[in-house]
DNA sequence: TTGAAAGCGGTACCAA
DNA sequence: TTGGTACCGCTTTCAA
């Protein structure tokens, strides 16, 4: 392994010469750049950057971390973060937290024992502890759920969203609308019951919500709750996409055709929510666009910026129309 | 920020007692480990990895290259990875590649730089470049893909996956199928395109192949140019599931149905494969034990297993009839 | 502008 | 078994 001392004995000059050059350092001269620069690529020098992480007392990395990398808008989340953070320079730690905050808290540790740059993260809920990060001065931003005021977070717009969505489908004509909602302890679930809820208030009708987890199974456990009631509703609102695979096996299962036996949409665009029959109609939420932001946001802090208010910043979501919904 | 000479001041020892203790060393008196991890966790000391990295000359970092975390394949992949990875340990370093030679190329040299422990690349083609990799002693295991010989891999056997799923289209009484099939620079694509001819052939058939980009936008183009042609075929064998996406979308334009009008089938299995009408008959492959196998031989090389013989594993596909290539 | 040298915070060798 | 200390490779201050 080629290291810096190398080069200098190479170029025949010292250690930190070799240094502020590669590094563009200003007050080097033209003909030691020069030498220097040959030497390296003569020796195939390449920097040790633990080393250097060491010695700068940060590192080039940022963590990610969501609840699951499978789920269609974090794998999107995932996308937009790493395109900025390559475009940076930066490398992005994949972290899974399944929700669990045992998991969450020891990626967290691993963060700080890392010294990453900073860290973006998905919380399980508010109360996820990010004391060590902090107090570490290691900038955090919250990704698609909020960390308390003081925190730079990019969310979507959820509650206009729902609101959005469950009007129309009264808008259409169904008169009882439900809600498969996610799990009450998590932000977004409650943002997107709370719009259902103030939607179907507004026009006067009572609102059903069934919570469940944010998968499959929560899907499809609400969705049979929901339609196994005295009083089932006759069209629902679906808090995730997740979910929504649930929900549909479900209705699949009881025979209810999306659009005619039951009105039906989901938060969440995916590449197949035009593909089914009915096609379905989605509250869009721009998921590469929050990765982006957010891992923009973090490298505005990590350059410097650790003095800036912190900036809530929410992004719009949009009411896709498809069949699923009409009646 | 609290440091290994502190804790040592601390419990009254010296600091090579403190590391040794804290690294469960053998030879540390059980009065000392008491009192050195009393010490550590009266002040918190969380030690510091880039440290650590620096002297053990290694960190707890893998790289997993991929094209796209945003294919459904590869996503599975890295949850694989990523689960088997935090078990063993270590940390995952997110790296999409796009296809791109020169983007992965970039990546392997972080890989270095960061001195991972190893590294995971689903290489654009055969040529990759990991000399550099191998040069400095440091594990790789393809994935998805071969990288030669002597370097480990875990792949599906796409070769009889595309055959069977044809064969499966000819028994149907599809007479004429044809291929959707990916770039011919990528291994698993000309597998499949293989697969699918020899099946042809085998039924006394004449192969209809047509090259494309291994996303949507080469799902419709390749199935336009087939459909297209004076002597279409009747039936497509799909190469992926980014492709099948574009595919379905040409056929609806074309109002085409599967399984009425036209056989289709497609590899890889997704969640929305099933609720579309009719269900996608697919090709199912194990990615996620891809990503998790492939990770754990690379964990065994990491723990010095660097004499070891190249081991090529090649996971199995299964035929998931459905409704889309019935006749 | 360039060079010498002191660390960054652990680890592991060597001596006691 | 424990302590002292050199060293991992780079950056940066200080002196020349």
């Amino acid at each position: 392994m080629i290291k810096i001392v190398d080069v200098a004995r190479e170029a025949g000059v010292a250690p930190s010469t070799v240094s502020r050059a590669l590094n563009n350092h200003p007050t080097v001269g033209e003909e030691y750049v020069r030498r220097v620069k040959v030497a390296a690529e003569k020796l195939g020098y390449r920097p040790n950057g633990v080393a250097r992480s060491l010695r700068r007392q940060s590192t080039d990395f940022i963590a990610l971390i969501i609840p699951d990398i499978g789920n269609h808008f974090h794998t999107a989340v995932a996308r937009g973060v790493e395109d900025v953070a390559r475009e940076a320079g930066l490398s992005v730690l994949l972290c899974n937290s399944d929700e669990d905050a045992a998991k969450e808290a020891t990626y967290i540790g691993v963060a700080l024992s890392e010294k990453v740059a900073g860290v973006l993260l998905c919380p399980h809920n508010s109360d996820s502890d990010i004391s060590l990060l902090t107090e570490n001065s290691i900038p955090v931003v919250a990704i698609d759920r909020t960390l308390g005021e003081n925190i730079d977070a990019v969310t979507t717009d959820s509650v206009h969203g729902a609101r959005e969505a469950t009007a129309h489908l009264i808008r259409e004509g169904w008169t009882r609308p439900g809600c498969s909602a996610g799990p009450t302890d998590i932000e977004t679930a409650k943002w997107r019951a709370q719009g259902y809820v103030e939607a179907v208030l507004a026009a006067g009708g009572e609102p059903i919500v069934e919570h469940g987890t944010f998968d499959q199974q929560g899907g499809a456990d609400t969705a049979a709750a929901l339609l196994d009631r005295e009083d089932p509703p006759d069209s629902l609102f679906v808090s995730s996409e997740q979910m929504a695979l649930g929900v549909l096996a479900e209705l699949k299962r009881r025979g209810l055709e999306p659009g005619r036996d039951i009105g039906i949409l989901t938060f969440d665009d995916t590449p197949w929510a035009q593909l089914i029959y009915p096609p379905m109609t989605v509250v869009e939420q721009p998921a590469y666009d929050v990765g982006a932001k957010a891992a923009r946001m973090l490298v505005e802090r990590i350059r410097g910026g650790s003095r800036l208010e912190a900036r809530q910043v929410s992004l719009p979501t949009r009411l896709i129309v498809r069949g699923s919904s009409l009646r």
